[in-house]
DNA sequence: GATCCACGGGAATACACGGATG
DNA sequence: CATCCGTGTATTCCCGTGGATC
């Protein structure tokens, strides 16, 4: 935090303090370097990477849990670790390697969100392995395929490759991501995340084991609350029992509570009050629709199809009566014919970040119109969407 | 010239409903 | 009464084109 921001914070305005937040702390998609709180799935995590510290791979595993209970949060932060501990200093892992041989092996996190295909699956796996810059476009799938056999050639040497994020809607599916790593070299094992339970996926078919995240606990997601909102602003911007109010309401998921949080703090900045209000946190929690889809996942959907989103937003209800209708007025300040827009919104819904509603009753023919209600944070989404 | 993929557009299909038909 | 039909929407699906990069 630099000292700019210090001062802007401690900045009166009108004789009244008044509340300044550092909205990446409060969002949602960010995720901390040291996760709040985490010590035990930590720990299996590492029991299940152990063979590594022996001079093997590990072999495939499964981590699964609920929406906001913390997957991506801990994997991301362990793997930065292990990613910055094995290029930077292959010698910390070799002094504990109770063998002789030097065994490297190397970590890689790929977002499923962000690699849709098999070229840029593989693409992401060499990028994260080689220090040559890969194409992008112009070569042939198999060619990655080839250079990320040659990347994994030394006869010590591995890969484990984490995926986040699998077999939701828009991302890879079970069984096509387990066929691309069939197409991996066979030094690579992964650790594929997702949320179904372990019987209701195939990517267990090719496992060995299974590491269960659950919902936080109400203390524990307070404690992440307040720990984020000392991040953004002061500690006095929080009341707890309003923190502990937000955890109940979350019911374990730290997203949504974190968005709720995120609301909060806007309602109150707009508001010019000097700490977070009761008020501000209904606020908040009112502006998180539940279900919720995660941030992560429009935040990772392409430009136009967030403009399009953005734009959805800013319509009045007369205005979205039909997805016709809405789609010709977002069409006018989009550079998207109303034809497309129409079909990014059915797909939109088709992947549940927006919902359709169908109209009651219209006035006569015809099937009666949908309007369509986002089901994510929008005050969030609009507050980082500007930000981009 | 190869290769990947985003875009755009519209054709095809499904649905709702009232009214006609057998 | 059951079914079909016409009309006007909603919704899904498919495929060609073109930019960008190697």
């Amino acid at each position: 935090m630099d000292i700019e921001a210090r001062i802007q914070r401690r900045q009166r305005r009108d004789g009244e303090p008044r509340l300044l937040v550092d909205y990446d702390s409060l969002s949602p998609v960010a995720h901390t370097d040291d996760p709040v709180n985490c010590g035990p799935v930590l720990e299996r995590l590492l029991d299940y990477l152990d063979p590594v510290f022996d001079g093997h791979l590990p072999p495939n595993a499964y981590v699964y849990g609920p929406k906001g209970s913390g997957k991506s949060a801990v994997v991301t932060a362990l793997f930065d670790h292990l990613v910055r501990a094995s290029s930077v200093n292959n010698a910390a892992i070799h002094t504990t390697t109770r063998v002789q041989a030097t065994f490297a092996p190397r970590f890689v996190y790929v977002d499923a969100r962000e690699t849709t295909s098999a070229f840029a699956f593989y693409h992401a796996v060499l990028d994260a392995l080689v220090d040559e810059s890969v194409p992008k476009q112009g070569i042939k799938t198999e060619a990655l395929q080839s250079r990320l056999k040659a990347a994994l050639g030394g006869p010590k040497t591995g890969a484990v490759v984490a995926v986040d994020h699998l077999e939701e809607p828009g991302t890879l599916d079970g069984e096509a991501f387990v066929d691309l790593c069939a197409g991996l070299p066979s030094k690579v094992s992964w650790l594929a995340i997702g949320r179904a339970p372990p019987d209701e996926t195939v990517l267990t078919d090719y496992t060995a084991g299974a590491i269960q995240f659950e919902p936080y606990q109400s203390q524990v997601l307070v404690d992440v609350l307040m720990t984020r909102v000392s991040a953004a602003g002061s500690r006095r911007t929080l009341d707890h029992r309003l923190a502990r109010d937000i955890a109940e309401w979350a019911d374990g998921d730290a997203h949504d509570a974190l968005a709720a949080l995120f609301g909060a703090a806007d309602e109150a900045v707009r508001n010019r009050h000097r700490s977070i209000t009761a008020a501000d946190v209904a606020a908040g929690i009112a502006a998180v629709p539940r279900p919720c889809v995660s941030l992560g996942r429009v935040f990772s959907l392409p430009e136009n199809r967030q403009q399009v989103l953005h734009e959805l937003l800013t319509l009045r209800p007369d205005q979205q009566q039909s997805v016709q209708a809405t789609s010709q007025h977002i069409a006018k300040s989009v550079d998207l014919s109303a034809t497309t827009v129409k079909r990014i919104l059915y797909e939109l819904a088709e992947d549940g970040i927006t919902r359709r509603v169908t109209a009651e009753r219209v006035d006569r023919k015809g099937r009666p119109p949908s309007r369509l209600e986002p089901q994510f944070p929008t005050v969030v989404f609009e507050r980082l969407f500007a930000a981009q």
